[in-house]
DNA sequence: CCCCACGCTGAACGATGAATCAGGATTCGT
DNA sequence: ACGAATCCTGATTCATCGTTCAGCGTGGGG
Protein backbone atom coordinates (compact mmCIF):
# COMPACT_ATOMS: atom_id res chain seq x y z
CA UNK A 1 0.00 0.00 0.00
CA UNK A 2 2.73 2.13 1.04
CA UNK A 3 4.56 1.13 -1.93
CA UNK A 4 2.03 2.83 -4.30
CA UNK A 5 3.21 6.23 -3.10
CA UNK A 6 7.12 5.71 -3.81
CA UNK A 7 8.11 6.86 -7.08
CA UNK A 8 6.52 7.11 -10.13
CA UNK A 9 3.26 6.71 -8.34
CA UNK A 10 2.81 10.20 -8.27
CA UNK A 11 1.22 9.92 -12.02
CA UNK A 12 -2.23 9.24 -10.44
CA UNK A 13 -2.22 11.69 -7.51
CA UNK A 14 -1.36 14.19 -10.25
CA UNK A 15 -4.31 13.04 -12.58
CA UNK A 16 -6.41 13.55 -9.67
CA UNK A 17 -6.08 16.73 -9.02
CA UNK A 18 -6.20 17.94 -12.42
CA UNK A 19 -9.62 16.63 -12.42
CA UNK A 20 -9.95 18.66 -9.84
CA UNK A 21 -8.62 22.10 -11.02
CA UNK A 22 -10.72 21.08 -13.93
CA UNK A 23 -14.02 20.83 -12.04
CA UNK A 24 -13.01 24.01 -10.53
CA UNK A 25 -12.92 26.03 -13.80
CA UNK A 26 -15.88 23.91 -15.28
CA UNK A 27 -17.53 25.07 -12.07
CA UNK A 28 -16.78 29.26 -12.38
CA UNK A 29 -17.18 28.79 -16.37
CA UNK A 30 -20.80 26.81 -16.42
CA UNK A 31 -22.08 27.30 -12.69
CA UNK A 32 -23.47 24.31 -10.67
CA UNK A 33 -26.32 24.25 -12.71
CA UNK A 34 -24.39 23.94 -15.68
CA UNK A 35 -21.23 21.41 -15.22
CA UNK A 36 -21.64 18.64 -16.35
CA UNK A 37 -19.60 15.44 -16.10
CA UNK A 38 -18.24 15.23 -19.64
CA UNK A 39 -17.50 19.15 -19.12
CA UNK A 40 -14.96 18.10 -16.64
CA UNK A 41 -13.49 15.38 -18.30
CA UNK A 42 -13.22 17.02 -21.54
CA UNK A 43 -11.12 19.96 -19.38
CA UNK A 44 -9.14 17.76 -17.71
CA UNK A 45 -8.37 15.70 -20.92
CA UNK A 46 -9.87 12.31 -19.98
CA UNK A 47 -12.61 10.35 -20.02
CA UNK A 48 -16.06 10.91 -17.85
CA UNK A 49 -15.61 7.48 -16.25
CA UNK A 50 -12.46 8.39 -14.26
CA UNK A 51 -14.36 11.25 -12.77
CA UNK A 52 -16.33 8.90 -11.52
CA UNK A 53 -13.75 6.45 -10.59
CA UNK A 54 -11.71 9.01 -8.45
CA UNK A 55 -14.85 11.22 -6.84
CA UNK A 56 -17.33 8.50 -6.45
CA UNK A 57 -20.13 11.06 -7.53
CA UNK A 58 -20.50 14.81 -9.65
CA UNK A 59 -21.81 16.42 -6.29
CA UNK A 60 -18.68 14.75 -4.83
CA UNK A 61 -16.45 16.04 -7.32
CA UNK A 62 -18.32 19.46 -6.66
CA UNK A 63 -17.84 19.60 -3.51
CA UNK A 64 -14.09 18.71 -3.32
CA UNK A 65 -13.66 21.52 -6.13
CA UNK A 66 -14.95 23.50 -3.82
CA UNK A 67 -13.07 22.14 -0.52
CA UNK A 68 -9.52 22.92 -2.78
CA UNK A 69 -10.90 26.49 -3.67
CA UNK A 70 -11.36 27.44 0.39
CA UNK A 71 -8.20 26.31 0.83
CA UNK A 72 -6.56 28.40 -1.66
CA UNK A 73 -8.65 31.60 -0.30
CA UNK A 74 -6.56 30.62 3.13
CA UNK A 75 -3.85 30.44 1.61
CA UNK A 76 -4.13 33.92 -0.53
CA UNK A 77 -5.45 35.59 2.42
CA UNK A 78 -2.12 34.56 4.70
CA UNK A 79 0.29 35.18 2.26
CA UNK A 80 -0.94 38.45 0.98
CA UNK A 81 -1.56 40.42 4.42
CA UNK A 82 1.83 41.75 5.49
CA UNK A 83 2.07 41.35 9.30
CA UNK A 84 4.04 43.87 9.73
CA UNK A 85 2.22 46.97 8.56
CA UNK A 86 -0.02 50.02 9.87
CA UNK A 87 -3.42 49.48 9.67
CA UNK A 88 -4.38 52.17 6.72
CA UNK A 89 -1.79 49.70 4.35
CA UNK A 90 -3.25 46.57 5.54
CA UNK A 91 -6.70 48.32 5.13
CA UNK A 92 -5.65 49.30 1.69
CA UNK A 93 -4.61 46.14 1.02
CA UNK A 94 -7.74 44.39 2.28
CA UNK A 95 -9.67 46.62 0.00
CA UNK A 96 -7.18 45.16 -3.01
CA UNK A 97 -7.02 41.63 -1.78
CA UNK A 98 -11.06 41.76 -1.94
CA UNK A 99 -12.14 43.46 -5.22
CA UNK A 100 -11.40 41.04 -7.31
CA UNK A 101 -7.55 42.68 -7.90
CA UNK A 102 -6.39 39.92 -6.12
CA UNK A 103 -7.14 36.45 -7.22
CA UNK A 104 -8.89 35.62 -10.30
CA UNK A 105 -12.37 38.22 -11.49
CA UNK A 106 -14.26 34.83 -12.19
CA UNK A 107 -13.96 33.62 -8.75
CA UNK A 108 -16.48 36.35 -7.72
CA UNK A 109 -19.15 34.36 -10.61
CA UNK A 110 -18.29 31.19 -8.31
CA UNK A 111 -19.06 32.91 -4.51
CA UNK A 112 -22.31 34.10 -6.42
CA UNK A 113 -22.97 30.34 -7.35
CA UNK A 114 -22.27 29.59 -3.60
CA UNK A 115 -24.49 31.54 -2.20
CA UNK A 116 -27.32 30.56 -4.07
CA UNK A 117 -26.62 27.02 -3.68
CA UNK A 118 -26.45 27.44 0.21
CA UNK A 119 -29.74 28.68 -0.19
CA UNK A 120 -30.93 24.77 -0.44
CA UNK A 121 -27.83 22.73 0.33
CA UNK A 122 -26.36 23.00 4.18
CA UNK A 123 -22.49 22.24 3.17
CA UNK A 124 -22.42 25.01 0.98
CA UNK A 125 -24.05 27.35 3.29
CA UNK A 126 -21.13 25.88 5.83
CA UNK A 127 -18.57 26.66 3.28
CA UNK A 128 -19.80 29.81 2.92
CA UNK A 129 -20.16 30.98 6.35
CA UNK A 130 -16.58 29.75 7.58
CA UNK A 131 -15.43 31.44 4.27
CA UNK A 132 -17.31 35.11 5.45
CA UNK A 133 -16.36 34.51 9.21
CA UNK A 134 -12.78 34.46 8.07
CA UNK A 135 -13.42 37.86 6.18
CA UNK A 136 -14.82 39.52 8.41
CA UNK A 137 -12.97 38.43 11.33
CA UNK A 138 -9.62 39.75 8.87
CA UNK A 139 -11.77 43.00 8.52
CA UNK A 140 -12.55 42.96 11.93
CA UNK A 141 -8.76 42.89 13.24
CA UNK A 142 -7.55 45.32 11.10
CA UNK A 143 -9.95 47.64 12.51
CA UNK A 144 -9.55 47.20 15.82
CA UNK A 145 -5.63 47.86 14.94
CA UNK A 146 -6.34 50.76 13.30
CA UNK A 147 -8.73 51.75 16.57
CA UNK A 148 -5.83 50.97 18.75
CA UNK A 149 -3.00 52.46 16.92
CA UNK A 150 -5.71 55.86 16.92
CA UNK A 151 -5.57 55.90 13.05
CA UNK A 152 -9.45 55.02 12.76
CA UNK A 153 -12.67 56.09 15.02
CA UNK A 154 -15.22 53.68 14.90
CA UNK A 155 -18.21 53.23 17.16
CA UNK A 156 -19.16 49.94 16.21
CA UNK A 157 -16.27 47.80 15.33
CA UNK A 158 -18.43 44.43 14.70
CA UNK A 159 -21.00 46.54 12.97
CA UNK A 160 -18.74 48.42 10.36
CA UNK A 161 -17.22 45.03 9.58
CA UNK A 162 -19.76 43.52 8.97
CA UNK A 163 -21.07 46.22 6.79
CA UNK A 164 -18.25 46.86 4.91
CA UNK A 165 -17.89 43.15 4.23
CA UNK A 166 -21.31 43.25 2.54
CA UNK A 167 -20.96 46.07 0.21
CA UNK A 168 -17.62 44.37 -0.86
CA UNK A 169 -20.17 41.36 -1.92
CA UNK A 170 -22.54 43.85 -2.94
CA UNK A 171 -19.88 45.91 -5.42
CA UNK A 172 -18.37 42.49 -6.63
CA UNK A 173 -21.94 41.07 -7.90
CA UNK A 174 -22.19 44.64 -9.75
CA UNK A 175 -18.89 44.07 -11.09
CA UNK A 176 -19.24 40.25 -11.97
CA UNK A 177 -22.87 41.48 -13.60
CA UNK A 178 -20.69 44.23 -15.45
CA UNK A 179 -22.81 47.10 -14.14
CA UNK A 180 -22.11 50.16 -16.38
CA UNK A 181 -21.80 52.48 -13.01
CA UNK A 182 -19.78 49.74 -11.35
CA UNK A 183 -16.68 49.61 -13.42
CA UNK A 184 -13.97 46.96 -12.45
CA UNK A 185 -11.45 48.91 -11.76
CA UNK A 186 -13.44 51.64 -9.72
CA UNK A 187 -14.83 48.89 -7.34
CA UNK A 188 -11.50 49.06 -4.81
CA UNK A 189 -11.85 52.98 -4.97
CA UNK A 190 -15.67 52.91 -3.82
CA UNK A 191 -15.21 50.21 -1.35
CA UNK A 192 -11.83 52.39 0.00
CA UNK A 193 -14.12 55.73 -0.02
CA UNK A 194 -17.03 53.95 2.47
CA UNK A 195 -14.21 52.33 4.33
CA UNK A 196 -12.89 55.93 4.86
CA UNK A 197 -16.28 57.22 5.84
CA UNK A 198 -17.19 54.63 8.35
CA UNK A 199 -13.26 54.96 9.88
CA UNK A 200 -13.24 58.48 9.92
CA UNK A 201 -9.75 58.67 7.97
CA UNK A 202 -9.00 61.04 5.26
CA UNK A 203 -9.15 59.24 1.96
CA UNK A 204 -6.04 61.15 0.63
CA UNK A 205 -4.19 58.19 2.93
CA UNK A 206 -5.83 55.34 1.18
CA UNK A 207 -5.80 56.05 -2.26
CA UNK A 208 -1.83 57.29 -2.44
CA UNK A 209 -0.89 54.62 -4.83
CA UNK A 210 -3.30 55.23 -8.10
CA UNK A 211 -4.10 52.53 -10.46
CA UNK A 212 -1.02 49.69 -10.55
CA UNK A 213 -0.45 48.05 -13.72
CA UNK A 214 -2.15 46.09 -16.11
CA UNK A 215 -4.38 42.96 -15.79
CA UNK A 216 -3.10 39.63 -13.97
CA UNK A 217 -4.94 37.12 -15.28
CA UNK A 218 -5.66 36.18 -19.26
CA UNK B 1 -61.88 37.06 -31.17
CA UNK B 2 -62.94 39.86 -28.94
CA UNK B 3 -65.54 37.99 -28.15
CA UNK B 4 -63.67 35.98 -25.84
CA UNK B 5 -62.80 38.30 -23.69
CA UNK B 6 -66.20 39.09 -22.89
CA UNK B 7 -67.58 37.33 -20.21
CA UNK B 8 -67.00 33.69 -18.64
CA UNK B 9 -64.46 34.01 -20.76
CA UNK B 10 -61.96 34.92 -17.99
CA UNK B 11 -61.54 31.85 -16.61
CA UNK B 12 -58.65 30.86 -18.91
CA UNK B 13 -56.81 33.65 -18.35
CA UNK B 14 -57.66 33.18 -14.89
CA UNK B 15 -55.74 30.05 -15.24
CA UNK B 16 -52.75 31.65 -16.96
CA UNK B 17 -52.10 33.98 -13.86
CA UNK B 18 -52.72 30.91 -11.56
CA UNK B 19 -49.90 28.93 -13.21
CA UNK B 20 -47.75 32.06 -13.27
CA UNK B 21 -48.00 32.84 -9.74
CA UNK B 22 -47.01 29.57 -9.12
CA UNK B 23 -44.06 30.06 -11.29
CA UNK B 24 -42.66 32.23 -9.23
CA UNK B 25 -43.34 30.77 -6.01
CA UNK B 26 -41.69 27.32 -7.57
CA UNK B 27 -38.75 30.06 -8.75
CA UNK B 28 -38.70 31.04 -4.85
CA UNK B 29 -38.53 27.72 -3.21
CA UNK B 30 -36.36 25.60 -5.58
CA UNK B 31 -34.36 28.46 -7.73
CA UNK B 32 -33.98 28.21 -12.12
CA UNK B 33 -31.96 25.03 -11.60
CA UNK B 34 -34.47 23.28 -9.16
CA UNK B 35 -37.90 24.54 -11.03
CA UNK B 36 -39.52 21.34 -13.48
CA UNK B 37 -42.83 21.72 -15.35
CA UNK B 38 -44.41 19.59 -13.12
CA UNK B 39 -43.48 21.67 -10.15
CA UNK B 40 -45.51 24.49 -11.77
CA UNK B 41 -48.10 22.27 -12.65
CA UNK B 42 -48.22 20.87 -9.59
CA UNK B 43 -48.36 24.19 -7.83
CA UNK B 44 -51.18 25.62 -9.37
CA UNK B 45 -53.12 22.65 -9.71
CA UNK B 46 -53.28 21.38 -13.26
CA UNK B 47 -51.37 19.32 -15.66
CA UNK B 48 -47.89 20.16 -16.75
CA UNK B 49 -49.31 19.80 -20.38
CA UNK B 50 -51.34 22.94 -19.71
CA UNK B 51 -47.99 24.75 -18.56
CA UNK B 52 -46.60 23.94 -21.78
CA UNK B 53 -49.53 24.94 -23.73
CA UNK B 54 -49.80 28.07 -21.98
CA UNK B 55 -45.98 29.12 -22.06
CA UNK B 56 -44.84 27.71 -25.30
CA UNK B 57 -41.42 26.15 -23.43
CA UNK B 58 -40.06 25.70 -19.29
CA UNK B 59 -38.21 28.63 -20.06
CA UNK B 60 -40.12 30.93 -21.51
CA UNK B 61 -42.78 30.24 -18.39
CA UNK B 62 -40.14 31.23 -15.87
CA UNK B 63 -39.30 34.14 -18.20
CA UNK B 64 -42.54 35.71 -17.91
CA UNK B 65 -42.88 34.56 -14.64
CA UNK B 66 -39.77 36.90 -13.60
CA UNK B 67 -41.41 39.49 -15.67
CA UNK B 68 -44.37 39.56 -13.75
CA UNK B 69 -42.39 40.14 -10.84
CA UNK B 70 -40.63 42.84 -12.17
CA UNK B 71 -44.10 44.13 -12.48
CA UNK B 72 -44.74 43.87 -9.33
CA UNK B 73 -41.50 45.48 -8.06
CA UNK B 74 -42.31 48.75 -10.13
CA UNK B 75 -46.11 48.86 -8.32
CA UNK B 76 -44.66 48.36 -5.26
CA UNK B 77 -42.08 50.49 -5.40
CA UNK B 78 -44.41 53.55 -6.97
CA UNK B 79 -47.52 52.67 -4.40
CA UNK B 80 -44.87 52.34 -1.37
CA UNK B 81 -43.19 55.67 -1.34
CA UNK B 82 -45.21 59.15 -0.02
CA UNK B 83 -44.41 61.63 -2.65
CA UNK B 84 -44.75 64.28 -0.38
CA UNK B 85 -42.55 63.74 2.48
CA UNK B 86 -38.80 64.97 3.68
CA UNK B 87 -35.81 63.66 2.25
CA UNK B 88 -35.00 61.94 5.59
CA UNK B 89 -38.27 60.21 6.06
CA UNK B 90 -38.07 58.96 2.47
CA UNK B 91 -34.96 56.92 2.91
CA UNK B 92 -36.29 55.76 6.02
CA UNK B 93 -39.00 54.47 4.01
CA UNK B 94 -36.00 53.35 1.17
CA UNK B 95 -34.48 51.13 3.71
CA UNK B 96 -37.36 49.23 5.21
CA UNK B 97 -38.60 48.70 1.86
CA UNK B 98 -35.42 47.42 0.27
CA UNK B 99 -34.94 45.52 3.26
CA UNK B 100 -37.13 42.79 2.84
CA UNK B 101 -39.79 43.99 5.40
CA UNK B 102 -42.01 45.59 2.24
CA UNK B 103 -42.75 42.47 0.04
CA UNK B 104 -41.68 38.84 1.04
CA UNK B 105 -38.86 37.34 2.40
CA UNK B 106 -38.39 35.32 -0.32
CA UNK B 107 -37.59 37.64 -2.87
CA UNK B 108 -33.98 38.24 -2.18
CA UNK B 109 -33.64 34.64 -2.76
CA UNK B 110 -34.83 35.65 -5.93
CA UNK B 111 -32.55 38.02 -6.72
CA UNK B 112 -30.02 35.67 -6.24
CA UNK B 113 -31.16 33.68 -8.23
CA UNK B 114 -31.53 35.95 -11.31
CA UNK B 115 -27.66 37.76 -10.12
CA UNK B 116 -26.52 33.75 -10.88
CA UNK B 117 -28.48 33.24 -14.06
CA UNK B 118 -27.58 37.03 -15.06
CA UNK B 119 -23.72 35.38 -15.27
CA UNK B 120 -24.95 33.74 -18.13
CA UNK B 121 -28.04 34.77 -20.03
CA UNK B 122 -28.89 37.83 -21.49
CA UNK B 123 -32.17 38.24 -21.07
CA UNK B 124 -31.52 37.83 -17.08
CA UNK B 125 -28.80 40.27 -16.96
CA UNK B 126 -30.97 43.02 -19.18
CA UNK B 127 -33.59 42.61 -16.00
CA UNK B 128 -31.78 43.28 -13.36
CA UNK B 129 -30.19 45.92 -14.65
CA UNK B 130 -33.31 47.65 -15.50
CA UNK B 131 -34.15 46.48 -11.87
CA UNK B 132 -31.08 48.27 -10.34
CA UNK B 133 -31.29 51.55 -12.07
CA UNK B 134 -34.63 51.86 -11.13
CA UNK B 135 -33.83 51.25 -7.59
CA UNK B 136 -30.66 53.47 -7.85
CA UNK B 137 -32.67 56.43 -9.19
CA UNK B 138 -34.88 56.12 -6.72
CA UNK B 139 -32.12 56.18 -4.10
CA UNK B 140 -30.47 58.93 -6.11
CA UNK B 141 -33.44 61.19 -7.12
CA UNK B 142 -34.28 60.99 -2.40
CA UNK B 143 -30.12 61.82 -1.85
CA UNK B 144 -30.22 64.75 -4.42
CA UNK B 145 -33.79 65.81 -2.24
CA UNK B 146 -32.14 65.47 0.97
CA UNK B 147 -29.00 67.56 -0.46
CA UNK B 148 -31.26 70.22 -1.86
CA UNK B 149 -33.20 70.42 1.47
CA UNK B 150 -30.10 70.68 3.34
CA UNK B 151 -30.67 67.70 5.20
CA UNK B 152 -28.38 65.60 3.56
CA UNK B 153 -24.21 66.53 3.05
CA UNK B 154 -23.06 64.31 0.40
CA UNK B 155 -19.80 64.94 -2.45
CA UNK B 156 -21.02 62.70 -4.69
CA UNK B 157 -24.15 61.62 -4.83
CA UNK B 158 -24.07 59.42 -7.55
CA UNK B 159 -21.35 57.00 -5.98
CA UNK B 160 -23.29 57.16 -2.64
CA UNK B 161 -26.23 55.49 -4.38
CA UNK B 162 -24.52 53.23 -5.82
CA UNK B 163 -22.49 52.06 -2.49
CA UNK B 164 -25.74 52.44 -0.94
CA UNK B 165 -27.65 50.10 -3.60
CA UNK B 166 -24.62 47.87 -3.41
CA UNK B 167 -24.49 47.74 0.19
CA UNK B 168 -28.48 46.45 0.46
CA UNK B 169 -27.90 43.94 -2.02
CA UNK B 170 -24.74 42.44 -0.03
CA UNK B 171 -26.76 42.78 3.75
CA UNK B 172 -29.90 40.81 1.75
CA UNK B 173 -27.17 37.93 0.79
CA UNK B 174 -26.32 37.74 4.35
CA UNK B 175 -29.85 37.88 5.63
CA UNK B 176 -31.16 34.96 2.74
CA UNK B 177 -28.29 33.10 4.13
CA UNK B 178 -29.60 33.01 7.48
CA UNK B 179 -25.86 34.37 8.96
CA UNK B 180 -25.82 34.81 12.61
CA UNK B 181 -24.33 37.84 12.36
CA UNK B 182 -26.88 39.87 10.48
CA UNK B 183 -30.17 38.87 11.65
CA UNK B 184 -32.84 39.68 9.96
CA UNK B 185 -34.38 42.63 11.92
CA UNK B 186 -30.87 44.13 12.19
CA UNK B 187 -30.79 44.49 8.38
CA UNK B 188 -32.59 47.69 7.91
CA UNK B 189 -30.64 49.75 10.91
CA UNK B 190 -27.13 48.05 9.85
CA UNK B 191 -28.04 49.90 6.15
CA UNK B 192 -29.40 53.03 7.63
CA UNK B 193 -26.50 53.18 9.96
CA UNK B 194 -23.95 53.47 7.03
CA UNK B 195 -26.80 55.63 5.32
CA UNK B 196 -26.54 57.92 7.68
CA UNK B 197 -22.63 57.76 7.94
CA UNK B 198 -22.31 58.64 4.04
CA UNK B 199 -24.75 61.37 3.92
CA UNK B 200 -23.79 63.02 7.14
CA UNK B 201 -27.06 62.61 9.32
CA UNK B 202 -27.46 62.03 13.18
CA UNK B 203 -28.73 58.84 13.19
CA UNK B 204 -31.42 59.70 15.52
CA UNK B 205 -33.39 61.30 12.98
CA UNK B 206 -33.74 57.41 11.23
CA UNK B 207 -33.70 55.77 13.90
CA UNK B 208 -36.89 57.42 15.78
CA UNK B 209 -39.59 55.00 14.64
CA UNK B 210 -38.38 51.48 16.71
CA UNK B 211 -40.01 48.56 15.79
CA UNK B 212 -43.07 47.83 13.81
CA UNK B 213 -46.01 45.02 14.00
CA UNK B 214 -44.83 41.52 13.71
CA UNK B 215 -44.53 39.83 9.80
CA UNK B 216 -46.75 40.69 6.83
CA UNK B 217 -46.44 37.36 5.06
CA UNK B 218 -47.29 33.65 6.21
C1' DC C 1 7.65 -15.33 -13.41
C1' DC C 2 3.13 -14.70 -12.23
C1' DC C 3 -0.72 -12.47 -10.55
C1' DC C 4 -3.50 -9.13 -8.69
C1' DA C 5 -4.70 -4.69 -7.18
C1' DC C 6 -4.99 -0.45 -8.97
C1' DG C 7 -5.83 2.88 -12.58
C1' DC C 8 -8.36 3.45 -16.39
C1' DT C 9 -11.65 2.97 -20.39
C1' DG C 10 -15.76 2.42 -23.86
C1' DA C 11 -20.03 0.95 -23.98
C1' DA C 12 -24.34 0.15 -22.05
C1' DC C 13 -28.13 1.14 -18.65
C1' DG C 14 -31.65 3.69 -16.43
C1' DA C 15 -33.81 7.75 -14.75
C1' DT C 16 -35.40 12.01 -15.33
C1' DG C 17 -37.90 15.45 -17.43
C1' DA C 18 -38.93 18.54 -21.49
C1' DA C 19 -41.73 18.66 -25.29
C1' DT C 20 -45.12 16.44 -28.71
C1' DC C 21 -49.34 14.47 -30.11
C1' DA C 22 -53.82 12.87 -30.87
C1' DG C 23 -57.64 13.54 -29.43
C1' DG C 24 -61.77 15.15 -25.85
C1' DA C 25 -64.34 18.97 -24.00
C1' DT C 26 -65.94 23.62 -23.91
C1' DT C 27 -67.02 27.94 -25.69
C1' DC C 28 -68.21 31.21 -29.26
C1' DG C 29 -69.72 33.25 -33.63
C1' DT C 30 -73.20 32.73 -36.86
C1' DA D 1 -77.93 24.42 -33.60
C1' DC D 2 -73.58 23.64 -35.79
C1' DG D 3 -69.06 24.19 -37.02
C1' DA D 4 -64.68 25.98 -35.51
C1' DA D 5 -61.51 27.81 -32.56
C1' DT D 6 -59.84 27.54 -28.14
C1' DC D 7 -58.65 24.92 -23.91
C1' DC D 8 -57.16 21.14 -21.85
C1' DT D 9 -55.43 16.34 -20.87
C1' DG D 10 -53.06 11.50 -20.67
C1' DA D 11 -49.96 9.01 -22.84
C1' DT D 12 -45.85 8.93 -25.51
C1' DT D 13 -41.52 10.25 -27.51
C1' DC D 14 -37.01 11.69 -27.29
C1' DA D 15 -32.74 13.56 -25.57
C1' DT D 16 -29.66 14.13 -21.93
C1' DC D 17 -26.84 12.67 -18.31
C1' DG D 18 -25.31 10.29 -14.16
C1' DT D 19 -23.83 6.03 -12.97
C1' DT D 20 -22.64 1.07 -13.57
C1' DC D 21 -20.10 -2.61 -15.60
C1' DA D 22 -17.02 -5.76 -17.71
C1' DG D 23 -12.77 -5.87 -19.00
C1' DC D 24 -7.83 -4.13 -20.47
C1' DG D 25 -3.11 -2.82 -19.26
C1' DT D 26 0.57 -2.51 -16.02
C1' DG D 27 3.82 -2.54 -12.48
C1' DG D 28 5.36 -4.16 -8.15
C1' DG D 29 5.46 -7.89 -4.51
C1' DG D 30 5.80 -12.79 -3.55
Amino acid sequence: MTSRTSLAAKAPEERRRRILAAAVEVLKEKGFAGARIADIAAMAGTSPALVVYHFKTLDGALAEALGSVEDDFYTDLAQALPPKAGAVERLRVIGELGCDTGPAVGNWSLWMEVWVRALRDGQARALRRALDARWRQTLRECIDAGVAEGSFRCADAQATAVRLAALMDGLAVQVALRDPEVPEDRMTDLWLESAAAELDIPLRQLIKTKRRPPAKRP
